[in-house]
DNA sequence: ACTTACCTTTACGTTAACGTAAACTTTGGC
DNA sequence: GCCAAAGTTTACGTTAACGTAAAGGTAAGT
């Protein structure tokens, strides 16, 4: 069954968010599910775009850059120039996330700290 | 010198934000800088906070959230409990620190492939 | 037939994080 | 003494990403 699909509450459940959220992502163009009369039928594909785009707003991107990161992956770069252009932007989007990166290990040594003061404190009180 | 102070456009400057965003970091409790006269002298802590809150930014935290991990190092944890609830806490946002290093990990492990996908392509054409 | 459970559209409301404009004071340079 | 640059407060505007409510269609179970 390769054409499976999926109601808009299996993905807001699968996935936690409100089915009016969803619908909100089609209001924007993020997805285009198909109508099954007036039921909205989502593909696997439907749900992969989704699923990306939570991803992608669990490390701060706005929806628009969701998408614009989705859509690197399909090919509408027919010449040279746009190939180069997306070459750069693939540069600039991994420099980005690189630091976004740091920043997170940053933060992770910091819980590390704090978690030590926490534990020798209540050490100390255990006395 | 251990007292260094910076006006409002020097940090601005150095962060690459507006003074409008500086000052509404202060009406958000963010900071609070001295005054002299009605000039705001921020202190090197100040400058550490703004810095915090920015990267925390960048991550996708609120200025909420960024204000609760700064808050978590000054030790208002005087009891047992809240030294365990801290520790709890630290442990919530290591895990969705980790989940957020995954989709990073996993958003560069596209680019890579996209990379490679316009490279083969530029090959191609340049036969 | 009636309720219950989902689905739909339309539309106004809300919060966060500033932007922007107006109107005014303070300060260093010529 | 005056102008320009940088500072100040007050206040309304804006965008993103949904929340929430109203009003209704449809399909399954009893």
């Amino acid at each position: 069954m390769p054409d499976k699909t999926y109601t808009i509450s299996d993905l807001a459940q699968e996935f936690g968010v409100t089915t009016r959220t969803i619908r909100f992502y089609e209001e924007k163009g993020l997805v285009t599910p198909l109508r099954e009369g007036q039921k909205r039928l989502y593909s696997p594909a439907d749900r992969v775009r989704i699923k990306l785009i939570l991803r992608g707003k669990r490390i701060g991107m706005t929806l628009q850059e969701c998408v614009d990161f989705i859509d690197m992956y399909d090919p509408e770069h027919n010449n040279d120039d746009q190939l180069h252009s997306l070459i750069d932007d693939v540069k600039h989007r991994r420099e980005k996330l690189q630091q976004q990166k740091k920043d997170i290990d940053d933060m992770l040594s910091g819980l590390d700290e704090v978690q030590a003061l926490c534990e020798a404190a209540l050490a100390r009180a255990s006395n």
